[in-house]
DNA sequence: CCTGGATCTGACAACGTTGTCCAGGCTCTA
DNA sequence: TAGAGCCTGGACAACGTTGTCAGATCCAGG
């Protein structure tokens, strides 16, 4: 594990390189492919090339100033509204600002003033329904605060979650939101130290001390499957995701919790973790529902299993009880309707991206561990009795 | 609505400087809250603040060459992987990085290289989710390119979406895909003349000559509504969004056709458009439901609006056929299945971006207007027979 | 020992913006 | 009318990076 860090370090900074490579070359020099492109005088190869890869020659302040015959800070004024600039003047300035089709330039600003007014948001899958609640409260907050939202998909893969949160650091944003996919974030450390101002969601930040914010994991699922045994349920399934992502395990945590609270042992033949693929969820679940001691109830681990899951259950013969942990859309619409372990996404977004800006403004110090509570939704489909 | 764009130009371009007010100010430096800081010598002041507000005082190309008893560009040389480096010199320089924790400030490089390898991403809500995948597959393209994707809601507020695409644009970003909220776009005018490539999705561009990539919202919408046709209805009611929103026109558009073409007139009564909380949508169906010439089978325009069609539906004592336009999750497993007309989100995210690219290298020059098809699923609900 | 070439290195000037500071013009008062 | 004070405008130097170009170093061959 350890690994990642050196390497990182070592491997190019780069690799959006293949980007540059696509700026249009002049294809108007002619080239000699053997050697270079000594082919044309110096003075036309400048003078040619510059406006070509550049921002399509945009116009800038200087332009704006020249053709307004104002100085080069006059614009800067007007176009930042700050005071000290006669109304004639202004209204010149604004007319070649209008004609020329100006616009600033933000990496020149950030570079000058230090801050981007920007924060990133890693996340693990946009596509993930959980996750656009969540993106969308941190959004909200970050514009309440003026700043502008940059955010990428891991993909649940840890290499690309360093990547991006690394690449967010180089473009200076401001603080960084990370929804792990990996569990060690030592990575982070030369950032925090140098003041990113950083939030880890969902799960902890490993190896290192940092804010979080999380659902209660453990509570949820071990009230979900207490609701199960309360019912009556004896032998309950558990069907999670890999274990050494945090939720997951802490979600079987809850799980075995409940069960050895009500002094029920648990077979291995009850439990699926780290399936993800729906195809071989499906073979899992219904694995547990024909083995030997064949399970009365589900408790699945996520919105996608417990998907999954339902189909396979909307198959069966008896009824089967099932306990979801995270909502999911039209939960209440289908027959029974789906008991879920409901987790607030949009809260948790909301809290990670004030704390992050409580950070930002020195308010807050101390990297604490924050736990969201999660809420019990019946709607029939937990309450079903056990049919042996 | 002509009236936002010189609004625009005048309003101050820095709605973002709330933020800068929250750089934590020198507290060391005692202020006169009169007329200024005069209290404090001028050298104290300089080299005092300007390390405080810039980037947590983060080491620089300079710092890493001092230390690295190297000069500054061989530094630069050494991050960017470029070739004329001594082993022994690169081994010096990288310790030099990893003892100080450098990491290359983007926005610099931008400034110099004048290409930022970044796309930005205006869309309509990041929580609706039909724009997860479309926001994944722009992603994934984005990133094949080796560029960053930067992405922000309009909430469906035109004023917004034109606040945040300018946002992008004075990033600097390469190019702009844009989920339009508003129907004119001349403000983008400026930008598509300095180079910015755009596409717009989904719903097309307004005013002015752009690439677009659309579902075929008008054929869709008649084929659903011939699919219902086809079973035997007559009296079919159409629940959609506003017709200012160009997908709901074409779909209203496509209703209308499909009814015209079964020489079947339409009666006001059998319409509610533009109407979109739940609560209201909620009463519209059931007003055409149960008014003089109850509807048997509903069109729904949107996901969203299906939705809460069918829990008006499940309500009902007689079977009432439904085709909604958009895919939803656990469509099949509701009771009856319930039949759509499918875009494809991710197909539409892929296009747009691919198309993006290709304006950027070059290989893309005419503006085009690309019409995906759509699908219909038949699930159930779009087959039962009318119920008179 | 010198020359020529290849290789490696660093000084310097941009990129477009903003902060600082000073100059000039104006108004107001003594 | 002079002097003080205010308002407006502009010159200039940074910010951290990269492209250019020339200088330094090294080695082989004469």
């Amino acid at each position: 594990m350890d690994r990642r860090i050196p390497m990182d370090r070592r491997i190019p900074m780069d690799r959006r390189i293949p980007m540059d490579r696509r700026i249009p070359v002049d294809r108007r020099i002619p080239v000699d492919d053997r050697t270079g492109r000594r082919i044309v005088p110096e003075t036309i190869r400048r003078s040619d090339r510059a406006p070509e890869n550049r921002y399509g020659n945009r116009p800038t302040m200087k332009d704006v100033a020249a053709r307004a015959g104002v100085g080069l800070k006059t614009v800067s004024r007007v176009v930042n509204g700050e005071p000290g600039v006669t109304p004639e003047t202004e209204r010149r300035v604004q007319e070649a600002i209008d004609a020329l089709g100006f616009r600033r330039n933000d990496s020149a600003r950030v570079l000058r003033k230090g801050r981007t007014a920007s924060i990133g948001l890693v996340l693990e899958d946009l596509a993930d329904p959980f996750y656009g609640p969540l993106s969308r409260a941190v959004e909200e907050v970050a514009r309440a605060h003026g700043a502008l939202l940059i955010n990428g998909s891991s993909a649940e893969d840890p290499d690309r979650e360093q990547e991006l949160a690394l690449a967010l650091c180089a473009r200076r944003v401001d603080g960084l939101v990370i929804i792990p996919a990996g569990d060690d974030h030592r990575y982070m450390e030369p950032e925090l130290k140098a003041g990113v101002a950083t939030v880890f969601v969902d799960r902890p930040a490993g190896k290192i001390d940092a804010d979080c914010v999380l659902s209660d994991n453990f509570g949820g699922a071990r009230d979900g499957v207490a609701h199960l045994i309360a019912h009556g349920h004896r032998r309950i399934g558990f069907v999670g995701d890999m274990p050494r992502i945090h939720t997951a395990a802490e979600r079987l945590r809850g799980y075995r919790a409940a069960m050895e609270d009500a002094g029920i042992p648990v077979e291995d033949s009850w439990m699926s973790l780290g399936v993800t693929d729906p195809e071989r969820v499906r073979r899992a679940a219904e694995e547990m529902l024909s083995g030997p001691s064949p399970v009365t109830a589900i408790f699945a681990g996520n919105n996608r299993v417990t998907v999954t899951v339902i189909r396979v259950l909307a198959e069966q013969s008896r009824p089967v009880a099932l306990v979801g942990f995270d909502d999911i859309e039209l939960a209440d619409l289908l027959q029974p309707g789906v008991t879920v372990v409901a987790q607030d996404a949009a809260t948790l977004g909301r809290t990670a991206a004030e704390r992050l800006f409580r950070q930002l403004d020195g308010t807050l110090v101390t990297p604490e561990r924050i736990e969201l509570p999660t809420r019990l939704i019946t709607r029939g489909s937990g309450e079903l009795p056990p049919a042996d």
